[in-house]
DNA sequence: TCGGTAAGTTAACACTGTTCACGTAAACGG
DNA sequence: CCGTTTACGTGAACAGTGTTAACTTACCGA
């Protein structure tokens, strides 16, 4: 029963100057982005902000936990890459597409945090996860802006009827796939052009395949 | 310069007994599935097998390298669960979702190995990964044979015209982040009914949109 | 003024991956 | 037959790691 200062919500400085723990995220996170996960010491971080490693552990609760802080954070990133989503004026299946293209440009300029994305879920044992998973509470809301859309494109014809919910996590599935493979896949110079290719073609085959079943059974 | 024993390669024993590489892969396999990537140690591999820490490093380079091996092996299950693909007999759209969901299934119950693939990736130093991710020979010809199926599934008309290569990787892209989602998510008993809809109508989404363009511009 | 609490310290515990120097014991070539 | 090489195993150590406990400050409200 530490504390519960898992997001960053710091209570006590003053509004100009960078409180702690804010230090300690901007630390953790440029390790995290410059050497990945193992690179990621509670030591160095300690070093970076000039405290001992002990007085991190006043900030968050674990290593996990200040990843959690800065996937959160990274989700917050997202959304804002995300959020014109909302726009009712656009096409749908265009805003569609744009949407996957920008989730999966994001995914590999921040490919680091992505990687951290994942690691949140594999890293520590497995009672942790659980706790965790729900945790990243932009997640749901980066979500919440695609089934809306995927919603409103049911509504209005676009796509044919569905479960927008299940069809969303569908797509979010088949989008977070896509980021994953390209961002891990990343290192032969040579396969970019192609990976363009599979962006494009996976962006076809979805929403082709949300327009509808022509003439099924 | 070690030794190049990345894969199960046993240069002398007597064909019975199970050679000391061997009985190291089974119980860091064991370890790692009970415990996830943290809870598998050299010396508790060592420990259990019933050797000093130091001797594991004759046999492997490296914990990369003995992750590595377990998940090469991994993805000979994986292909003997996928390799019914191969049936020229059968209709190659219930091929397709046969395999998506035999290789979801796969990786559900089969989870610790399934991180374990994500985390090759995601856990060494960034130079390692381009040294390791193409040395999983066996992901190869498991892609292949998925290529194949939509190769053949184009050319009698299942499916719209495409590069087969590029599609595939579309396809397995998305087949791995349902993977992914379902192995991660997986924890709250409530959504597995929920997680079963979301397979059923990525499948759908999939082919719906394998099968074609209806009208398109 | 007196606590309580947030935030920092040092020191330690129990681990981790990895390497080094050393010892065998078997196998092979001359 | 002898010598050398090679595979395999050992104990000890190095340089880290996450995490915790005990202790010291400094501030802030009653």
């Amino acid at each position: 029963m530490r504390k519960n200062l898992r997001s960053g919500d710091v209570p006590t400085a003053a509004p100009t100057e960078v409180p702690t723990a804010g230090r300690i995220l901007d630390a953790a996170s440029a390790l995290l982005v410059a050497g990945g996960y193992e690179a990621l010491s509670m030591r160095k971080v300690a070093a970076v902000v000039g405290l001992s490693q002990a007085a991190i552990y006043r900030h968050f609760d674990d290593k996990a936990a200040l990843v959690g802080a800065i996937v959160e954070r990274g989700y917050g990133l997202l959304r804002a890459v995300i959020e014109n989503l909302d726009d009712p004026e656009a096409n749908p299946v265009d805003l569609l597409a744009a949407g996957i293209r920008g989730y999966v440009t994001f995914a590999n300029e921040n490919s680091s945090l992505f990687k951290a994305v994942l690691f949140q879920d594999i890293g520590p044992s497995q009672e942790r996860v659980n706790a965790l998973t729900p945790g990243v509470a932009r997640q749901r809301k980066t979500f919440e802006l695609l089934a809306g859309l995927i919603a409103r494109g049911i509504a209005e014809g676009f796509f044919a009827a569905s479960d927008p919910e299940i069809t969303a996590q569908a797509v979010w599935a088949a989008m977070f796939g896509l980021a994953a493979r390209t961002v891990l896949e990343r290192g032969d110079e040579a396969g970019a052009e192609r990976r363009r290719l599979v962006v494009d073609r996976q962006i076809e085959i979805i929403i082709n395949g949300l327009r509808g079943s022509r003439e099924d059974s």
